[in-house]
DNA sequence: TTGTCGTAATTGTCTGACAATTCATTTGCT
DNA sequence: AGCAAATGAATTGTCAGACAATTACGACAA
């Protein structure tokens, strides 16, 4: 049963593509395992390393796992959500570094997104998030902090935040959006007087949702959203179309 | 210069995932050529397939990309919306469909993800986008329609209208969400009156963004949401937790 | 019963070879 | 000189064969 018979470029991608459009299709289902390399040489007639390079590829986009020994090979694996966390992050933020995409649009979309989770999350915030969040405002208000620990303190509130939703798919489409804008905000220099302004309307947005009310959390969230694009917009406006280095 | 002796386990991955960082970090900028694949051997100490599988797992996540000839080799290729269109579709779906995500899950994270681009989509739509919305309106309305075709083309409209925001990183965020849902909603059998009701929000979803009346797209888009969840609660109910075979 | 050994299956890696492709250079003809 | 064709070199794509590493399983002995 020689599939495949293919034209003129890449076998090992055509491979790779067969297997993963029969992974999508449902004919290979989750944990179930593949032929074995010599296997897959005979039905696609071609040399072990193609096979193997084709594996591979698939290996890298999380959609089999390979073992060793008598039993083993390679498997269907589950896409679990951190792995799909992970290429997301990695995705966006290449997208983002790559194309030279302006603060404030990313900026509008994050907040945009992050708006969207808000009113869930005062419905359903569960204690420990609203700790996580009270406990990431307190480190932000420690004196000596770095712009670079500021900012990474920023983005686990908003995944407090976001997680709060309790909803996995949400959280999963953010967590793109919200971790892959940390290389852009690093680039922002944050004077005190930022910093508590920011944790002011952090702690705004954490009592909100403490109190469970929707509006109150969206108009927090919102002034937020256009006090950061403000700040974008002053420290960034000088160096916008030029290389990035706000030395002198 | 030998680079990166590692411990126990799959080298292939350990020298990707160092390309990979070196390509995020900024060390590799865009369009700058790799090392040639003997050369990477050196460099690493290990034979041409380890190395070749490392390049071809980044080539799977689109990092790369390879050329034949005498000036060829390993490129970083520039990260496009479209690849990180597809990476981020096929992603979603695997995700949803392997996880069992539930319909209501999915839906809610969906509405509430288009919801945040909504207002945007009601200030700036082109006159484009909306044609595109009206044409897949009309095509909706179509009598003898499959479910699938029915299913596509709602796709279509929802997509118009993410666009419809001229955020093109909120576009590529949405995109995941909104197509991942197709196989979900594909499950569901559209009586008469369910298409007719989706027609009616859709056309009241546009022509409130024709007139630019954010709250208004606001408003009916969330009867819309509500509408299908409803349609998704009453429709798989039944075969809530077992396998999905609704023949009879 | 239990522990050890060997065998088979399978993936991971290395080496060497050749094919295909592409560019640069040289050669040859006008 | 100018242009076309042949040549060569560099590079990736593919194949074949070998060996190492890992794991499961059964056979055998204590």
């Amino acid at each position: 049963m020689k599939t495949e018979l293919d034209e003129n470029k890449d076998l090992s991608a055509q491979i790779a593509e067969a297997i993963r459009d029969a992974i999508i299709e449902g004919n290979l289902i989750v944990d179930q395992r593949l032929p074995s390399e010599a296997e897959l040489c005979e039905k696609f007639d071609v040399g072990r390393s193609t096979v193997r390079e084709a594996l591979k590829r698939l290996a890298a986009q999380n959609l089999i796992r390979t073992q060793r020994g008598a039993t083993g090979g390679a498997f269907v694996n589950r896409m679990s959500f951190e792995d799909a966390y992970d290429q997301q992050i990695t995705t966006s933020t290449l997208l983002l570094s790559m194309n030279s995409v302006d603060f404030e649009t990313a900026c509008e979309a994050r907040y945009a997104l992050e708006r969207s989770c808000a009113p869930l999350s005062a419905q359903r915030r569960t204690p420990d998030q609203l700790a996580t969040m009270r406990a990431e405002i307190h480190r932000q208000s420690q004196p000596g902090l770095t712009d670079e620990a500021f900012c990474a303190s920023d983005v686990a509130f908003h995944r407090a935040l976001v997680d709060g939703a309790g909803n996995p798919v949400l959280s999963y489409q953010l967590a793109g959006a919200v971790e892959a804008m940390q290389p852009l905000m690093n680039m922002i220099t944050y004077t005190q007087r930022d910093r508590e302004r920011i944790v002011g309307l952090h702690t705004e947005i954490t009592d909100a949702i403490e109190a469970q009310i929707p509006e109150q959390t969206d108009a927090s969230l919102q002034k937020l959203a256009q006090y950061t694009i403000e700040m974008g917009r002053s420290r960034l406006s000088a160096t916008a179309t030029g290389k990035t280095s706000p030395s002198e």
